[in-house]
DNA sequence: AAGGTCGTTGAATCGTACA
DNA sequence: GTGTACGATTCAACGACCT
């Protein structure tokens, strides 16, 4: 039997690359693999500039057969090199997701949790056709549902400010000094963000733990990897993103007592309150008359959340400010609605009422 | 071909009950289905035979293909009664979405968008073993690629603080009064918010539209469709559901005023007007200079309502998109007028007053 | 120095009415 | 059905540059 190749990347493809590795020899599997986009003609913003897309080769697969075959070979090969109580990560994004997950049911894989990387900063619907592709899922499943997986749940909940880690994760997209350029030009066009890893690995191994990533692109799972004192092993078959991998984690230390690392704690978002929410609620039905803080204007509530007057429509903020020929208005401290008899109130306050609701 | 039996609960099974409804009749389909059938108990093989646990993974493999198998009969019954620019959505846990998402992906459906449903107030993991279930997985597709689906963008938009809505929703569980209860336990064990049905109905159909939900156990989606001016048929084979459903719907008024209920329509649905009305009407004498946003190119207009430059001339859309070198342009926008003296508005403007000009 | 403006960018299955 | 022309459409974060 070879030698685990520890703390190297592998320049070859994933599926012969694994199949090299001994049976039952690692902790986790960590994997990022193509998308299967299969984008349409290039698509341009509102100003006209070009969006960079992934117009990768390795992204292209003729069928779902052709990519379901082919997640079926590298899974399974990924789960022959898996310790009995070893466990795989996968991301993907409704495109691949639901091949992959169904992939890996069938192969014996046992889904704990899935987790929903929401992106605070993601890239708008340029066309107002869909909702705002703002998250990603992540898949974490066991060997098999015997393995007795590693699961940090006292590290977790103390990090969290001492409740249980969500299965909603709010963190930002990989920019600015974190995401690799070559002459200005991103690197590599779907770079992960390092605070993702820490978070997975800090989670789910232990020091010294080996983690393999058989799409290793610029190597974020063995950069954290290493500053975390984990051990990795990256397969990657493109040769400039080794190389600058290679660079990457090279210029990491690695951490002298990796037990005292802590997990990231996760900051949740406030979600935004938008009164389509009042609505939603039922705080204020369909056709409910609201008042301007003088009573010389009024509108209607609408079901989808917007306002109507007899020649406007728009949103709370919107119609009031085009009532009082203003630049801009907050709807939620101008309009109001009658609570009581002869007694109003801002629809702020129902906005109020949503964020207490339970928790 | 039968009658569509509109705003009714058919009692039976939803695939005998879908084969029932006439091909190509309905706007959407919205459907909660069960997830237990993996669970052991009440499982059958494809074939009757009784499961015995010998074989654990021969087992765990039957049990996701008799699941499959389920899916792909109901989805296809549902793809066939949609119409041609008809939608699904359906929900689910990590234990059936990726079955569900890759049998309606094999079938033909297009997704748009998944969502993730963020729970404000999930139930805790109580053992510790696991991340906290925060999340439940919804998936919005096209009866096909090529359909048109409904999407109420501008609805959305202005319900939600005049920014895109996200594919991130975060919402309470269905608790309180809304929860249906009898002898003070809940009725149903996944009763769904609402709220989350009332931003399904108003994001993606229209008033009067037909929505099937094949699984509709106490009738959450009948609910809101009723009160949000839409049809449904329902299909539900416990009986003491579709009762206490029955009961529930009958106790709701349906809308009175249909304004109330009219989606934000889209700014290009106004009457259309042509560059060449602005000139006729003497906003703008046939030899004005037009200016880029950035004043970096100019271009004068002619009395027929066209452009042109030295080199170019044509409409004000083909004259912005050639001198930008840009595949499209819309002039309305791109090309300026100076107002006074220094100051600049777009041309829209313009075509905003022959709009509200009284006719 | 602090703060404001402007420009850039990110895993994207991103039209439609009319002739 | 198909081709053509109109014309609708973006959020948050970060860096560069300016006041």
């Amino acid at each position: 039997m070879q030698k685990l190749p520890i703390d190297r990347i592998l320049n070859g493809c994933c599926i012969e690359e694994l199949k090299k590795l001994p049976d039952g020899s690692v902790e986790l599997v960590f994997a990022d693999p193509p998308y299967n986009l299969q984008l349409g003609e290039g698509l341009t913003r509102p100003d006209q500039s070009k969006v960079d897309g992934v117009d990768a080769e390795w992204d292209q697969f003729s069928s779902f057969k052709a990519y379901d075959d082919f997640c079926r070979e590298w899974l399974s090969e990924a789960r022959r090199v898996l310790k009995k109580d070893g466990a795989l990560w996968v991301i993907g994004s409704y495109h691949n997701i639901y091949r992959l997950g169904a992939v890996l049911q069938d192969l014996g894989f046992w889904i704990h949790n899935d987790i929903v990387w929401v992106k605070s900063n993601p890239m708008p619907n340029f066309r107002g056709t869909r909702f705002t592709n703002a998250h990603e899922t992540l898949i974490w499943a066991a060997k098999s549902e015997k393995s007795r997986v590693t699961f940090n749940y006292h590290s977790l909940k103390a990090a969290n400010e001492d409740v249980q880690m969500r299965s909603d994760w709010t963190l930002p997209l990989c920019t600015g000094a974190e995401r690799l350029k070559q002459d200005g030009a991103k690197l590599h066009p779907t770079q992960k963000p390092e605070a993702l890893l820490h978070r997975i690995i800090t989670a789910t191994t232990k020091p010294g733990d080996v983690i393999v990533d058989p799409f290793f692109g610029t190597g974020t799972t063995g950069a954290v990897a290493k500053r975390l004192g984990r051990h990795y092993i990256g397969i990657e078959r493109d040769q400039s993103y080794v190389l600058a991998a290679e660079q990457r984690i090279g210029a990491i230390v690695a951490p002298k007592n990796p037990e005292e690392l802590a997990p990231l704690p996760a900051p949740r978002r406030e979600p935004r309150v938008g009164f389509g929410q009042v609505v939603e609620a039922g705080l204020l039905a369909p056709g409910t008359k609201l008042y301007c803080p003088k009573r010389k204007y009024t509108a209607k509530v609408k079901a989808d959340g917007s306002l109507s007057t007899p020649k406007l429509e728009g949103s709370i903020h919107k119609v009031g400010a085009s009532l009082q020929n203003a630049p801009s208005c907050n709807g939620w401290t101008y309009w109001h609605f009658e609570e009581r008899k002869g007694q109003f109130a801002p629809i702020d306050s129902l906005r109020q009422a949503i964020r207490s609701r339970p928790s």
